[in-house]
DNA sequence: AGTAGTAACTGGT
DNA sequence: AACCAGTTACTAC
């Protein structure tokens, strides 16, 4: 654990008072100390000594009550710090690598400049605790900034939708400018895993909430001009599996120019699609309604975007690059 | 097997 | 990357 994280907490204590402490601990989304309580004596020593142990806590989530000790008069410290250890040792053994990570088993997607990976990244039971974290966690964009104008017409889009990424970042589609929120640690977790396993970094990232089959998400690239051009999308399917459609442009519309098969793929729980260049230039993609469908999908779109002060400026170098 | 009711798709805006 | 109207495809009886 990363001595920022544990700045965070001592800032709300006072050394050398006693507390009590309960702090939900997340890891990936997997919460393996629902609640625990103990008292530090000592809290700048004993907070680092204990927590360091640990590779990720869950900031947002964690409750200090200060509390005088005599308030607290049946709470037995020895057995609460001993079952503490205890969890946190169970917790220690299992790493990223045996919880989480397993190699993915990559399918290759390949088409006329479409170049795709797709596999399986969460198993069912940590997609699933995952999935359970982010509807406990995750709020969504409201009112203005969940609005878009197409041809003139404000509608409210059909899913719910929020970015959050690195500082300054924003992310404009059909006339709306949408901020990214801070990351979380919760946040950072999942990013970092999805970093692990393709190999890239990402500083954004697009989370679309599908309530069930009847919202959905129109044919569209994305935004070429806030994101690091060439660099590729991850993203991250949990919940209700939905189909995912990719048309060529030049095979859309009434007088299209040539005939080329769209592409069907089904999202599937824990999955994770890696979209590379130059599929994104060449091909739509849409999560078209299905309306049998009754499940809740939450899609992350991980990317790496044009610092905002970049944006639309293209005699400046964007901070990353493809090799 | 024929058909009514729904879902999915397409093109226009 | 939205909805709507018109059309086609699917599904269940």
């Amino acid at each position: 654990m990363s001595v920022p994280k544990i700045n965070k907490i001592k800032k709300h204590l006072d050394p050398g008072n006693r507390y009590t402490v309960m702090l939900f601990v997340t890891f990936i989304g997997v919460t393996s100390l629902r609640k625990c309580c103990f008292i530090y004596h000592d809290v700048n020593k004993e907070l680092h000594n204990d927590f360091a142990r640990i590779d990720t806590v869950m900031m947002d989530k964690f409750l200090v009550n200060k509390r005088k000790l005599e308030s607290a008069d049946d709470f037995d410290e020895n057995h609460h710090t001993k079952k503490y250890k205890q969890e946190a040792n169970d917790y220690e053994a299992l790493s990223i690598k045996t919880l989480i990570i397993r190699p993915l088993k990559w399918r290759d997607l390949r088409a006329e400049n479409l170049d795709c990976d797709y596999g399986i990244l969460f198993s069912k039971v940590n997609a699933d605790r995952i999935l359970c974290q982010c509807e406990r966690m995750l709020n969504y964009n409201e009112g203005q900034l969940a609005k878009v104008k197409i041809f003139g017409k404000w509608h409210d889009i059909p899913r719910k939708q929020v970015a959050h990424g690195d500082p300054g970042l924003s992310y404009t589609f059909s006339n709306n400018t949408v901020p990214a929120r801070p990351w979380t640690p919760f946040l950072d977790d999942i990013r970092d895993a999805v970093s692990d396993v393709t190999g890239h970094s990402f500083d954004f990232v697009l989370i679309n909430r599908y309530k069930n089959g009847c919202d959905h998400m129109g044919e569209h690239r994305d935004d070429e001009k806030d994101l690091v051009h060439g660099y590729p999308i991850a993203s991250l399917s949990l919940g209700q599996p939905r189909d995912f459609i990719f048309k060529h442009a030049d095979s859309r519309g009434k007088k299209a120019k040539r005939s080329i098969e769209p592409l069907k793929l089904l999202l599937e729980h824990g999955s994770l699609l890696l979209m590379k260049h130059p599929t994104n230039t060449y091909w739509y993609h849409a999560l078209p309604q299905r309306k049998r469908l009754l499940g809740v999908r939450i899609n992350m779109t991980f990317r790496q975007m044009v610092p905002a002060s970049n944006s639309g400026n293209k005699t400046t170098k964007p901070k990353a690059e493809l090799p």
